[in-house]
DNA sequence: GCCGTTTTCGGCCCGACTGTTTTCAGTCG
């Protein structure tokens, strides 16, 4: 579904020479949720596109709609060329820089005559930029430290390693909170697969001294803003991280309101108007007396409002005000529901810890089971185990299953899909099995159709339980490659094979809107955390994530269930 | 440009911080 990417991005990019150009930031904002609402469709828009309905879209009308039509008929739109000619291609680049935005290009462009980031770098080293009204020497210096931090840095950090550098900041400032609490708050509280930056939030009685700590940490790489309230620091390793202090008796606003996400609190706050109460981070507000009323709880601010609860996942404005309206919100799966990990490698492959020891890791999470699934033989490079090894490694599976008190170890493989949709083992051998987990590894580059089938046909095998790491992604190092998403879902209802999410920080693909629409078709969901020692049965909790943001309750993941009850142990 | 259990026209979230301004515009989230 690249056209729908493509077709995000060239709305986007409309949105960004508009903004350029000085059009009306509702506009701006109309295209930018267009695009948004086009990016997360989990429907081909070349579906919805010859079924005429792209007004359908939420967000697109009838002028978007026609020129998505016109793009997606023709390969090209009129109208953005003619924005094109007008707008120099590098001031899109530039509002790229932080503390950079419309005005200041559009200015700086007429004035100046600066039309890209190189220019703009001379023009602010030589000091030039400071003779532009409104521009001084501080300005001028910080965007030339602003251009510094940009081509170094390295773009959204996938959650894992926002998670990971969030620990690592508590720990420090552990010592200064004693009286006080630090939350996560963004994308990385809502559980996005990467995260722009970290935004913390904090309660605390002397917040000067919290803020000196902050701007202070050892992994501080430079300073961006140090106020009362707020202070804004980037790291060594580029890393953008908000820290605001709040008021306790706004900590319910406060916290709903910087954990985003922002369309949703778009719509909460046209909820809260339409009964006539302001919402801000301070308090909920009556417009006609001034009255304030403040909240100490997150559920307080959507009580206030009429609404249940809306767990942070949720709240990307996909539906889920519609559902708390409704009554049908659902009952989000937690990591304690989860009983067991179905896709782990032993020492026999490329994993690291034996089978005894994975046992004992999965029995100190208070798991009933996992599966061992090593990889098969194509996989040369990984030790992949071929027929005989696996059939040895079945039988002292059972061996030691005998030896195990309240963990059962199932057998299994993770075998390669091969380039045709064969799989590189005999049927007889996976029939041995008790889960067989199946996974492209090779041919990532074959074109849409082809992928496509040869996962099918994987899929078909009636020995496949589980599709692994379904689109191949390794964010912000591989793309996805190229397959019919919505066609594989409908074949594992068809096959009732079960689909991954994959809790690698670096994968975690199935994504989110492909989670949900397989729910909606009625596909289950595993949860497998890939590891290849014991601690990585840690990472169940980011594939549990992935999972509360695809809508996924307890009885849609197969190893929420208990080992006797797994669907395809026969 | 989109959208409608007060609207097909007139709205469209709200406040902190910064740098440059003597009272505010621009940017960000």
């Amino acid at each position: 579904m690249k056209k729908n990417q493509d077709t995000a991005d060239l709305l986007y990019h409309i949105a960004e020479l508009l903004e350029l150009k000085g059009e009306s930031t509702f506009k701006v904002r109309a295209y930018n949720k267009a695009a948004r609402a086009v990016e997360t469709l989990d429907t081909d828009i070349q579906e919805i596109y010859a079924a005429q309905d792209l007004e359908s879209i939420p967000g697109v009308g009838l002028a978007i709609a026609q020129k998505i039509g016109e793009y997606l008929k023709t390969g090209n739109l009129e109208y953005y060329d003619e924005l094109c000619k007008n707008i120099p291609a590098g001031l899109s680049e530039m509002l790229k820089i932080p503390g950079l935005g419309p005005k200041t290009v559009q200015l700086m462009y007429s004035r100046a005559g600066i039309t890209d980031i190189d220019a703009l770098e001379q023009a602010a080293r030589s000091r030039r930029l400071r003779r532009l009204p409104g521009f001084g020497e501080t300005k001028e210096k910080n965007i030339i430290k602003a251009i510094e931090r940009y081509r170094q840095r390295s773009g959204r950090i996938t959650f894992g390693k926002a998670h990971y550098l969030m620990d690592e900041i508590f720990q420090y400032l552990d010592r200064y909170v004693k009286t006080g609490t630090i939350v996560p708050a963004g994308s990385l509280r809502r559980g996005r697969d990467t995260v722009g930056d970290i935004d913390l939030l904090a309660v605390h009685d002397s917040p000067g001294q919290l803020i000196s700590a902050f701007v202070g940490m050892p992994i501080v790489g430079q300073v961006l803003g140090k106020g009362k309230t707020k202070a804004t620091i980037v790291t060594r390793d580029a890393v953008q991280v908000d820290m605001r202090i709040l008021e306790a008796r706004s900590y319910g606003t406060s916290l709903q309101y910087f954990t985003g996400s922002k369309d949703h609190n778009v719509k909460l706050r046209r909820i809260a108007l339409k009964q006539g109460l302001s919402l801000s981070e301070y308090a909920l507000e009556d417009v006609e007396s001034g009255q304030k009323i403040y909240c100490e709880t997150e559920e307080e601010v959507y009580q206030h409002l009429g609404l249940p609860y809306i767990p942070p996942e949720l709240r990307e404005d996909t539906g889920e005000i519609e559902a708390a309206l409704n009554g049908t919100l659902p009952h989000l799966i937690t990591l304690q529901d989860i009983r067991g990990d179905l896709h782990v490698h032993s020492d026999w492959s490329d994993g690291s810890d034996s089978l005894e020891t994975l046992a004992t890791a999965a029995g100190q999470r208070g798991y009933g089971y996992i599966a061992i699934t090593d990889h098969s033989r194509s996989l040369g490079i990984a030790g992949g185990l071929g027929v005989n090894r696996l059939q040895e490694q079945i039988h002292e599976i059972q061996r030691l299953n005998e030896q195990l008190d309240n963990v059962t170890l199932l057998s299994g493989t993770e075998v390669d899909i091969k380039a045709d949709g064969t799989i590189d083992l005999p049927d007889t051998v996976l029939a041995r099995c008790d889960v067989v987990v199946a996974a492209v590894h090779s041919a990532h580059q074959q074109d849409e159709r082809t992928m496509t089938k040869r996962i099918i046909r994987a899929m078909e095998n009636p020995n496949i339980d589980i599709l692994a790491h379904p689109t191949g992604r390794l964010i912000g190092e591989r793309d996805p490659y190229q397959v019919n998403m919505t066609a594989v879902l409908e074949a594992a209802e068809r096959t009732g094979t079960a689909m991954e999410i994959n809790a690698q920080p670096s994968r975690l693909d199935l994504i989110d809107v492909y989670v949900q629409k397989a729910k909606e078709l009625g596909v289950r969901i595993a949860i497998g955390t890939d590891a290849h020692a014991s601690n990585g049965l840690d990472l169940m909790q980011f594939g549990v994530m992935v999972a509360r943001r695809g809508w996924l309750e307890k009885g849609d993941v197969v190893n929420a269930q208990e080992a006797d009850t797994l669907p395809f142990r026969s």
